[in-house]
DNA sequence: TACAGTCCTGTAAGCGCTAACAGCCCCACC
DNA sequence: GGTGGGGCTGTTAGCGCTTACAGGACTGTA
């Protein structure tokens, strides 16, 4: 539809010097005279010239761009903004660099073909992986490929060698003490899935704290981070554990059905029964009573992810981090 | 990190063709015996070979990619998951291609910088544009560069060549028909903001259902999309017109605002007064009573936009499109 | 047998950039 | 005045692929 765009070698013509002058100056690498580097520039913008990345990429052998993967197609992964918060801070960082993002949902066979691909052809020069489940083929890939790559999140297996995630269990403490706190004793707990790093690390939160209080760790009830299996777990706890006067749901899925469980029992919350969730979900603001949950650092997380990759674009060697929860407190507990 | 991976050369050799041949194979052109393609073939799963993209972009003149730009800053996008949802649309009809996703947030000046050097640079064979506001400089600058660009949704200025949009006039429509099938003569509206083409297109769908239906179309307060110019809207519409016995309001959010007024107002919901939103957000099926809304087609949206990306980009003029959109009836009318 | 027409194949010239290399000039120093 | 060492610059060989172009090997036809 257009002309073609300049080249670097109209540039040089323009600007009286030769293509390795306007390539250095481009790069802006050192042993380029004032004269030469002020002839370049206005020659750039004269020309309106913007150099080619495909040429760049095969000269240098990188790409100029990284890859984010998501693996899950969990639906429950969206419910909560997650993946919105987690661009937006991945870009946040990106935009101070001039790498570009492309994204990958690799959840069906052939987005991991494509995943595959990507990594082969060198298409990205480093990696970002989320919502891995255990044993996701994605992350041995991405080892394999020997690319730059950092996780979201951790498995439980073997933890990767570069990884953001949230303090699951510290947040978890904090939500159990923060019961204790108001005066709770018998304090309940629905569990994730317990084969999740996360299930496991707020199940390990919640026994610390009541352990640590003197206080029993004996009312649990096992789910699967959704809906339904709160509901169900709420039910066995009230049977197994009628003297219960808190409960820490493992998910703001699981504390809704629990809360709807609740409310069936003519349990009053937080008066009979307190309750605190964990991931502060969009819809938690709108349960009744509103959920007291623990926040993750969503954008933070994209945002360290990011820096921790280009560190090791750099060929640095970051370490990996855990970034701080937060309890938000509002009416239920 | 690794050992260099293998190049087309290096498969010519093993498989004793030249790299015409090998070539030939990779992009399935004619002109090649059973025998070469057999003999290349096994040599590229011997070698583990995938093209380097940089090179084949670098020789072709084409990007291998496509580049979606998102330019508002506005949370209330995130809300409903629309991002999520699109991005899940464009990803499931580019995974049956070879092109590959680039996602760019451009609302701030440094992504429009951005954006501008992708264009020039030829960074991308294609773009998606989504949520512009009006007059915004992506849409010019898209337009500027030559490149094949489709857009999601309109401004009221200049329509873009080429988009695909919700029906929202038929959405309003609908949904204030099912209003005056209930029985509501009475019926309001609480307007979005009318520079933007949706915000107005509601407004029009309204007014065509009342005027058609013979009703008075003159209870009407306008808001900006917000939940407290919903909240402003509905106090207004309640005390200018008491006698209201329904109100199609033009956003969710907006609508959340009104059914708080409505309660504090002690008025019943919907005995007293029904209420329809518009965009089904995820927090609608939570709210008290649940929200009757019209849900617009987000992941279709995203897979529309892409084919008719793919179109351009094979040469085809294709027409813009208006997608259906589907009122989903809960309690609140 | 000669000829044109098909297929197939190899060769090589780019695509637009980077970076190693080799020169040049100029200055400082002895 | 000779020597050495910088700083700057031009030249050029790739990076790994595609795609004319120019054959060569067949076939079928005259």
């Amino acid at each position: 539809m257009n002309t073609r765009p300049p080249t670097l070698e109209e540039v040089a013509q323009r600007a009286g010097v030769s293509t390795g002058t306007v390539s250095r100056v481009i790069n802006n690498a050192r042993h380029v005279s004032d004269k030469s580097r002020r002839a370049v520039q206005s020659a750039i913008t004269e020309l309106g010239y913007v150099p080619n990345t495909a040429a760049r990429s095969l000269a240098t052998a990188r790409r100029g761009a990284v890859v984010l993967v998501i693996s899950s197609d969990d639906p429950a992964l969206f419910a909560n903004l997650f993946f919105a918060e987690v661009i937006t801070g991945v870009n946040a960082v990106l935009e101070e660099t001039d790498l570009q993002l492309m994204l990958l949902l690799a959840a069906s066979a052939r987005g991991r073909e494509r995943f595959a691909k990507v990594l082969q052809s060198r298409g990205a020069d480093g990696v970002m992986l989320l919502a891995l489940k255990e044993n996701d083929p994605l992350s041995k890939m991405a080892e394999d490929s020997g690319l730059p790559a950092v996780h979201g999140g951790r498995s439980l297996d073997r933890p990767p060698q570069w990884y953001v995630d949230a303090d699951n269990r510290g947040g978890a403490r904090a939500a159990v003490e923060h019961l204790i706190a108001s005066g709770r004793r018998n304090i309940a707990t629905i569990t994730g899935e317990l084969d999740t790093h996360a299930g496991m690390s707020r199940f390990m939160g919640f026994r610390e704290a009541t352990v640590l209080a003197g206080l029993s760790d004996a009312r649990v009830a096992h789910g699967d981070f959704s809906e339904t299996s709160g509901a169900a777990g709420m039910k066995l706890l009230l049977d197994d554990h009628p003297d219960l006067d808190a409960v820490f749901v493992a998910s703001d899925a699981m504390a809704t059905g629990a809360l709807s469980v609740l409310r069936e029992r003519g349990k009053r919350v937080p008066e009979d029964v307190a309750v605190v969730g964990f991931n502060d979900i969009v819809t938690a603001q709108h349960t009744r009573p509103a959920l007291t949950t623990v926040r993750q650092p969503i954008e933070a997380l994209g945002r360290e992810m990011t820096r921790m990759l280009l560190r090791l674009l750099n060929g640095e060697r970051p370490t990996s981090l855990i970034l701080p929860t937060e309890l938000v407190v509002r009416d239920s507990a």
